[in-house]
DNA sequence: GAAAAGCGCACCAAAATGGTGCAGTATTAG
DNA sequence: CTAATACTGCACCATTTTGGTGCGCTTTTC
């Protein structure tokens, strides 16, 4: 219940790898075998990451990607909503933290609020976790 | 984003409704029209329910569904449970909470802990809501 | 005994998801 | 200058999930 799609997964570990040796950019095959992912649909992932400005790519021998975003201040929920649809917890709030709702019947859905609720609590949890935070244990392996 | 099935919120509706009237017995026409949903379908979750032993049914006229257990000890969590798969925030922590993690990659996932941190954070915030306290807006505007 | 209402189970169409094909273009190493 | 590396763009596909229905049955009450 409540799960992630593979996009995001892939695009979390790709950051969260990024985030270990800022700066140094890794090729996506490196990446795709190093965690064992499809490299074909991680490539996709790292443009669309691009896309939105997560971070950038350099092609050619010794291209790769690199974060554009300190690590620190990159959020999870950044990373998930760039790689999934702009998907709400229920229908009755999609959208409820970018535009305003268009719940059809705001009158007679008796879970409207609590749902929202839900929503901007996981959304608020998922805000506050950095991709930085996540890379942070495998940095201290490598040391 | 994290959405949750169109099941589950029928499902948060039918038993929040039931809530506010505590032992009234509704039909599954009834919720369906007064929350226009679609009458076959929530025919399915409340079955379900049932079987998950949230609530239960009397056939017949005059039958219906109502609670069977207190709505304030009902929680959102435990309605999700019953209506969803039993999916995880990410296939590398699906089941971290009924059985042991079968991650493949245990040793190079990167982000095994933070997603299983993520995942716990939600399933705590969503076992600490109840139907009850969804419903008592509902019922507060009825008084 | 007709009507109301739950029960069981199979089935279907549309959408989402995970993933690939292919044909580029940029960059660098040699 | 050319081969190799690596990103780019976009279409496409198969499977799974999802939302939803068909149909006929049983139980209960009026």
């Amino acid at each position: 219940m409540l799960r992630v799609s593979k996009r995001a997964e892939y695009g979390l570990i790709a950051t969260a790898a990024l985030a270990v040796e800022p700066g140094i950019r890794m090729s996506v095959r490196t990446l795709a075998e190093r965690y064992t992912l499809p490299q074909r649909l991680l490539a996709e992932v790292m443009k669309d990451l691009q896309h939105g400005g997560l971070v950038e790519g350099q092609r050619g021998v010794n291209g790769g990607y690199r974060l554009s975003v300190p690590a620190e201040k990159l959020t999870v929920r950044r990373v998930f909503r760039i790689l999934e649809g702009p998907l709400g917890v229920a229908q009755c709030s999609v959208g409820e933290f970018v535009e305003p709702s268009f719940c059809e019947q705001e009158q007679t859905c008796p879970i409207h609020d609590p749902i929202n609720r839900i929503h901007s609590e996981i959304d608020g949890l998922l805000a506050r976790m950095t991709v930085g935070e996540m890379a942070r244990p495998a940095q201290e392996a490598r040391a």
